[in-house]
DNA sequence: CGCTGTCAAGAGCAGTGCTCTCGAATGTGT
DNA sequence: ACACATTCGAGAGCACTGCTCTTGACAGCG
């Protein structure tokens, strides 16, 4: 059996570890700059390579771009998850609510071509490998976790919200509890709609749909986070 | 001066306009099966053409993907304005959202590839050009006008919301009037934010956000822009 | 010390967007 | 009706892409 990654404590498993962490640093700035269109080519040539010998750490592109969009994701999560925790009155989840919008709308300003990757369209003749959902539900816990908090203080209630029916109530449910989130549906059938407005909102804004309208995007993000905050009943 | 468009009436300009119709549709075609990797050469084989005659109606495969956005823009906007339109009772408000907001989401569901196309992260490499703003703010349009006749009626107050403060009301304010809607900027912003949420939650099912969590997709659609709708104050 | 596994390099294939040139067909003006 | 100008399709070719396969060299391990 030839070809193989070689043992675990090995010397020639660490250089493999660090080349292939070099390889995606690379990557990640040709990214950043060029966006999804990563060349496997130009990857190799700035690291004085062939770009045959890419393939002995990476089986394909796509696989290389799915290291990449795993590495996001975990960014974007942890990001997510420092701005929660530096918010030192946990009681506060309003704050703690905009901290976590705030970070995410930054991380995604900064390494816009990475927000594509992970939030905007599916790449042509890809598909998202199971391996990325792990990562990707981190942001989603966060925020399933100010929910929880703030019902638990008794700051939400199921007034108000029309019920949510089954069988979609049940599927609820099951996302509840897969988020750690002890909520009751229509609750987290709130936290959901705000979900996907701060998602829509960071994908407008970074997609151009507000270009040449709304210049006080600070100001714009920060209203609607605000609206959405009322929405699903924090204070 | 060779090589230009010829005389308006002339047979010559006809058999252009047909073969321009024509390698769009073939592109469309290639375009809702393989995505936005949209090949030259195979759509020019697909019309038993050489690739390098196409350059003859289309000076880049840029050029010919702006065309084919500008018709999902004005196909998807059509959409809406059909079905806002089929809505005999134009004071039922809440009838003509939900008749928008269906349509949008099964015109986007049924040519997925098209809506990433003007909804997904942009192309690389590739800027949407100017042509491109007018056709895309037809769906804005038609909701902004169910919210001027809701407003009309007396039915949405600015009561609850929090205002919004210049120079973001200033901006909000020309919007309002730019797609013809004359409501005061609190509420045009609660439209906006529906839009974000509505275009947010066709992005999310259609990019597989919510693949393996809700499969009651219809239902969750629908609970959500009823919530959107009372966000909004429509009833 | 020698074997074996790992590696980078190179050539090569099929595909891409795009350019340029060259005849042929076609519409237009005299 | 004829000749000119224009428009077109075809073909070759360039630079690029992802990917495969072979070859030869290096280096760690028993």
């Amino acid at each position: 059996m030839t070809e193989k990654t070689p043992a675990a404590g090995s010397i020639r498993a660490r250089v493999r570890a660090e080349m292939i962490d070099e390889i995606k640093n690379v990557a990640r700035r040709h990214v950043a700059n060029e966006g999804a269109a990563l060349s496997l080519r130009a990857v190799s040539r700035d690291m004085g390579m062939v770009s045959s010998a890419l393939y002995r750490y990476f089986p394909s592109r796509d696989e290389l771009l799915t290291a990449l969009i795993i590495d996001a994701y975990d960014s974007m999560g942890e990001a997510a998850e420092t701005a929660d925790a530096n918010v030192s009155n946990r009681s506060d989840v309003l704050a703690r609510w905009h901290a976590v919008a705030n970070a995410l709308r930054a991380w995604s300003l900064a390494q816009p071509h990475e927000y594509a990757l992970i939030y905007g369209s599916p790449v042509p003749g890809y598909a998202a490998p199971r391996d990325t959902v792990g990562p990707a539900t981190r942001p989603v816990v966060v925020l399933g976790a100010i929910l929880a908090d703030a019902y638990e203080a008794g700051m939400l209630t199921e007034a108000g919200s029309p019920p949510v029916r089954n069988p979609l109530r049940r599927e609820i449910a099951v996302l509840s509890v897969h988020i750690g989130a002890k909520i009751p549906p229509s609750i987290m059938a709130r936290g959901m709609i705000a979900w996907t407005e701060l998602f829509g909102a960071i994908s407008f804004e970074l997609f151009g749909r507000i270009d040449n309208t709304i210049d006080e995007r600070d100001d714009w993000f920060h209203y609607q986070t605000r609206a959405m905050a009322t929405f699903i009943g924090l204070r």
